[in-house]
DNA sequence: GCGTTGCAAATTGTCGACAATCGACATTCG
DNA sequence: CGAATGTCGATTGTCGACAATTTGCAACGC
């Protein structure tokens, strides 16, 4: 085995993507598109659960070869989108109602303890920022933007654990939320009141404002809680 | 975009790997061998953190060709052995000592929850189990075999996660895991009493039995804490 | 002397083709 | 008639080659 001699290593090792910066333009890879394609043809149903997803028919529909279809399947795969089954290629994943059981429980514990992290920490900054959030909610509520309202709700989880400063967590976190997002456009709708789901952030903020990890944690508990079993229960008729 | 049919669905969704029941044979695909061996060669300090992985020098000393390498390599930065760079190539991912300290405090809230699920359904197969894991850490310690302690030792912790019945929540230990162990290998070796590392199982076991889910977070907030503190300490300096 | 620019080697990204494997259907045997 | 077996088509696994991009070095101008 060749013993490549450390070329200049790359930032850090986070797992967060490198800053934008300039990169404006520095168009997505092929395997970016690819995946992008595919994942929204996955989210609007184009590929029933458990559909098979052959990598030269694809490669072909959308005129690029094979390899760069199988690079993005496997990240499809890392995000919980597909399984990949050896010898017999790419399925869309189909979940069940404990598998969304489960995934809620998971960001259930993951926020808890973000937000223990965050506990006294909370700076001007944040909760600056974390107040806007809220904000938003109850504008897209007022304006009726449903889908704009679920990926904002899931921003405004996500910037808790971004402030929260474990980088790691903020990776589980955001491969949960990828499986979320698809769980929930599995069910179709959240038939829920909008403003209502806007005023539940506030005990959270509240929370948060006040210092005590116990409080948020029963606050935050309650909130995710709350949407778990809605899913969970809307997972079973269908 | 082709919508292929539903083709026989494979089994529901998990993460768990199937059951190798009468596989024993179905040896592993040359990707995994791959992965295999780039594993090994990274964690005995073959590649240097940092270091490039050139696909193409990789494929020729192992006589194959790049593009099963570059999945191999997929597989490792999935597993954040290694990071990969678009249009760079792939790297031996560095650590730094928050890296460590991040994912110590994520097994912490992993476990606890685990713990927490298990209360009060702690099963006599699941009690055995883990009381039978607590022993062989004692006879290990007594043969001095310190490699394989620090398997056992992380094996305990997933059958916790195993018993607690998130499958999710074990996939994302098991990713922790990885980079654990990649860790304590960077380190070298935990200087630690082996009897001493088995005795600190037990208040856990006990914890478990109580069935209270609180004492078991303190025991296990302390347990991996301590832990925790001595990788990160260890990392200073080495 | 220092920063900039341009070239050349090395490396990744993508491609099309071949071989191995899997699933399904037709066939044969009990 | 049912079960096991052989064969065929379809699809994945792997390969080698070409194109695009990046990196390092050298020549150049200020």
């Amino acid at each position: 085995m060749t013993a490549t001699g450390p070329t200049r290593p790359p930032h850090s090792a986070a797992g967060t993507q490198a800053t934008p910066q300039l990169a404006a333009l520095a168009q997505d890879d092929l395997v970016n598109r690819i995946a992008q394609v595919l994942t929204e043809a996955i989210m609007k149903g184009g590929f029933a659960p458990g559909a098979r997803l052959t990598e030269a028919t694809i490669a072909r529909d959308l005129g690029v070869s094979r390899a760069p279809v199988r690079e993005a399947a496997r990240l499809l795969e890392n995000r919980g989108l597909v399984v990949a089954v050896p010898r017999r290629g790419f399925f869309v994943r189909s979940f069940d109602a404990a598998d969304l059981d489960q995934i809620y429980d998971l960001r259930m514990c993951l926020e808890r303890h973000a937000g223990g992290l965050l506990a006294g920490r909370l700076t001007p900054e944040m909760d600056t920022a974390l107040s806007a959030q809220v904000q938003l909610l109850h504008r897209l509520a007022e304006a009726g933007d449903g889908d704009r309202q679920i990926e904002e709700d899931l921003k405004f989880h996500r910037m808790i654990c971004v402030f929260a400063g474990n980088r790691r967590l903020l990776k589980v976190f955001d491969e949960l939320t990828a499986e979320t997002r698809y769980g929930i456009a599995m069910i179709g709708r959240l038939y829920d009141d909008p403003h209502e789901i806007a005023r539940t952030h506030e005990p959270l903020l509240d929370a948060l404002r006040s210092g005590d990890a116990t409080s948020f944690a029963e606050a935050s508990d309650y909130h995710i809680g709350t949407a778990r079993q809605r899913v969970v229960a809307m997972f079973g008729p269908g």
